[in-house]
DNA sequence: CACATTCGAGAGCACTGCTCTTGCTTTGCC
DNA sequence: GGCAAAGCAAGAGCAGTGCTCTCGAATGTG
């Protein structure tokens, strides 16, 4: 164990590294043609190795999905936390907006990733539970604005109906007990109706309907943060 | 001529029939396991043919996604205008709550044919300008709601920025030259939103976030409504 | 009735995810 | 330093896929 370590550590900085590789390689092959048409045997052939070699690596098809998964969460949880912490000057509805934006942006330039993340689930595959934490970041940068917006005064409660209040309260308790209710639950939509505009717009569905889509996001995105009680 | 549409019916029928069959078993296929799992092979077996049979029918997997593609967008916008016609003296908003929940209602009761229309893109295919028309339905019922309730005055035009003006003018030149252009371009955003509402659900995102959704989902979207000028 | 068109069946190609066995290399302990 | 053990790549192989092609047989049309 004195040296063991570096003894270990070479085998298991080996092992990272090709699993690195790979997982580059599947990201580039993810690029380029999608999830569904995301070969194992591609991947190892562009690597020099044989496909069942792979299998070393990750168990499965499905785990190597999974890997990028997280990963393309990360990175789109990394940019929105850039994002709103490059601006965290400009008031509540700047950061929103510029979260908002980054998310878009980013969505824009990994658009196979996105569909990875926000389209239609793998038929048989269901997300493991590592993938939450990575998957709330977005979320959780959301809340922390409408947080720091509640702390210093500028957060406008929403009106929610009596129906509503239990759901709001629940959901308040579990993710933000520090916020009014009706600001969760307002949040909780704000956030799913953001990713339908982004969504939206990648899968094609604004085609010939929007064509200025930067304002028209942007407008769209700060009309999102006053509903849920910014301005 | 005189007789031929009989006789010639015949053969075409006979088609059509076995069009239908393969249609009908790869939507039974399709809900039981989702659009990429969908294999010629399968269907072809279930209908006691060989796959190159079906060839004869559709050309290509790609064509046979087409037609459920289209089968989809028809189904859903049949709902979304039943409910609509059902609803009609529940003033605007009661109209486009019914839409909503219909439109959610039918994305739950087929999950995949909803992740087919909505969800992530198969890569190499991109959908023919036949699947336009029944992919605007929806959209078309919400776009009735705005311009019933602006004939009778129930319409508050939304606040639009400058930098937005000129195109939401071209989009209500486009969809809807008797709307004002703020109420043109608020509904297509309302429009994304709403289905973000729904595709978030659907895919999971609200998992342990969102209990009591009929609640949640029917007070986002009257929200919505109010957003794009309704109440 | 004869013809031409349509259709189903089968074989086959290139590909996929995945498993299992066979050796080789590296590693960690005695 | 030597040796057993573990890790690893390679190859063969299985069952499945989309799709093409050819070849008879059925079928409706002139």
């Amino acid at each position: 164990m004195s040296q063991g370590s570096t003894t270990e550590g070479a085998r298991a900085r080996a092992r990272a590294e090709v699993t690195a590789a790979i997982k580059d390689e599947a990201r580039r092959r993810l690029a380029a043609e999608g999830a569904a048409k995301l070969s194992l045997r591609a991947v190892a052939r562009a690597l020099g190795m044989v496909s069942s070699a792979l299998y070393r690596y990750f168990p499965s098809r499905d785990d190597l999905l999974t890997a990028l998964i997280i990963d393309a969460y990360d990175s789109l949880g990394e940019r929105a936390e850039a994002a709103d912490a490059r601006s965290a000057d400009a008031g509540p509805l700047g950061r929103w907006t510029a979260v908002a934006e980054a998310v878009r942006e980013w969505a824009l330039e990994h658009p196979h990733e996105y569909a990875l993340i926000y389209g239609s689930p793998v038929p048989g595959y269901s997300a493991p539970a590592t993938t939450v934490p990575p998957a709330s970041r977005v979320g959780l940068v959301l809340l922390g604005i409408l947080r720091d917006a509640h702390r210093s005064g500028a957060l406008t409660t929403p009106p929610v109906p009596a129906a509503l209040l239990p759901e709001a309260e629940r959901m308040a308790a579990e993710l933000a007990p520090d916020l009014p209710p009706a600001s969760a639950a307002a949040l909780v939509a704000a956030w799913a109706q953001l990713f339908g505009l982004v969504g939206f717009e990648l899968f094609g569905q604004f085609h010939r309907l929007v064509e200025d889509r930067v304002t028209f996001f942007r407008h769209a995105a700060a009309r999102l943060a006053r509903g849920a009680g910014l301005d």
